[in-house]
DNA sequence: ATTGCAAAGTGACTTTTGTCACAATGCCCG
DNA sequence: CGGGCATTGTGACAAAAGTCACTTTGCAAT
């Protein structure tokens, strides 16, 4: 039970909520393991639980009938996934799928719903939550249709040069990895790479991208 | 104060919610009027207020500096916009203007988190009605990343024939209003419901699109 | 070392989408 | 009833994205 509460300490939403709520939900939490690459919903099933990751890193993701994939998010360690399905009991929105070897900490409907009822602050901390994730959505929403794959491309470079400069330790990404979650296909992230290459703003090795030019890639964002 | 009860009783999330509730939002409720076209909050923006449609319809969009828009969402009375910046802050994350004379309800910022603070209830309700936000989001995502502008145009064809099924009344759009809810432009509108025609799936006149062969849209629809 | 494999690079081509520039059509309003 | 205007229809292109079919690279396990 002691390592419940720890993790749930670590958790986003969890920060500022009184002893007593984060006791309740260490009571009826269950801690499940996944190795990697295990899949832990499919879109359109039902949901029994609403999932915190403790260890690891899970990708949230839609695909489509003949096989591509949108990633729409990757949860990290103190993120938690299939939040929606508990609360409105629909079926999961996306696939779940561990990146890593996870340890997740499950948190069944029923009795999650009561704790919500009875401690309005959590309700409002998850709240809060989904404007997080409303925001990300919208964003993801406005590059697909407003941008070019040059501009996305761009994008997730200097985010992810932003996430290493605060220090999050984010494996580096293939370029199928990022075609996924720019909308398109490894073949033009490749090509797309090269052409900011020969243009000076990165350079590439094996594995790694050093940027040159940030400047430059902010203004390739806009397309 | 009687009317703006009236109309948060017809508003999605006020289902069910106690009188009292209800009251305390009526009490810090304040009716404000826009007429067709006006711009009702600006993407980036700080906001100072969430607004509940009580007449009319409002879109929600986004725009990009080339002029282009995606519009994420078309709000009907009874729902609300601009919730998200409310409860967690932030800028507005979009754009709001108002498609015909509107008749709304502004929730201050301020008044409004402290009436969810004292009412669990009603956060718990917020929540549920975000999981709503979440889904829709997820579905425009997946549409606008795994299907073809075909594919999307057969969607929302059969999607206005169900709501019209269901009585509602929604004025026909125009061409130039699909291509902004899909995420393209207007000549592509034009000429896949041409080829549409030709498929037999529909019949056009001016105004008014027939669906001849819904089985045939969506088969359409998963392209 | 050799092989085995995942990841990355690339050319040639097709499809889809977007742009531009007009023409045609109706509807509304004075 | 005639003009103006928003909406629609279209052809000709241009650009962006995706597909296919390989090749190349380099790590990693036997």
């Amino acid at each position: 039970m002691e390592t419940h509460r720890t993790i749930l300490q670590r958790v986003s939403f969890c920060a500022g909520l009184p002893d007593a709520t984060i006791a309740a939900l260490a009571r009826i939490a269950a801690l499940r393991e996944r190795t990697t690459g295990s899949i832990i919903q499919i879109e359109g099933e039902p949901a029994e639980a609403m999932y915190i990751v403790a260890r690891g890193r899970v990708k949230i993701s839609r695909i489509s009938h003949q096989g591509r994939e949108q990633v729409l998010n990757v949860i990290e360690p103190g993120g938690h996934f299939n939040t929606v399905p508990i609360f409105d009991g629909g079926p999961c929105p996306a696939n779940a799928e561990a990146l890593t070897d996870v340890m997740l900490l499950a948190l069944p409907r029923d009795p999650l719903l009561r704790v919500a009822e009875e401690n309005a602050v959590l309700a409002l901390a998850l709240l809060r939550e989904f404007t997080g994730r409303l925001r990300h959505l919208v964003n993801l929403i406005d590059e697909l249709s407003l941008h070019t794959v040059q501009g996305r491309l761009a994008g997730l470079l200097i985010a992810q040069a932003k996430a290493a400069e605060r220090g999050e330790a984010t494996p580096p990404l293939t370029q199928a990895e990022m075609a996924a979650r720019l909308g398109t296909v490894r073949e033009m992230v490749a090509r797309t790479l090269k052409s900011f290459e020969a243009l000076g703003l990165i350079s590439l090795e094996r594995g790694v991208i050093t940027i040159h030019d940030r400047a430059g890639l902010v203004k390739m964002r806009e397309e």
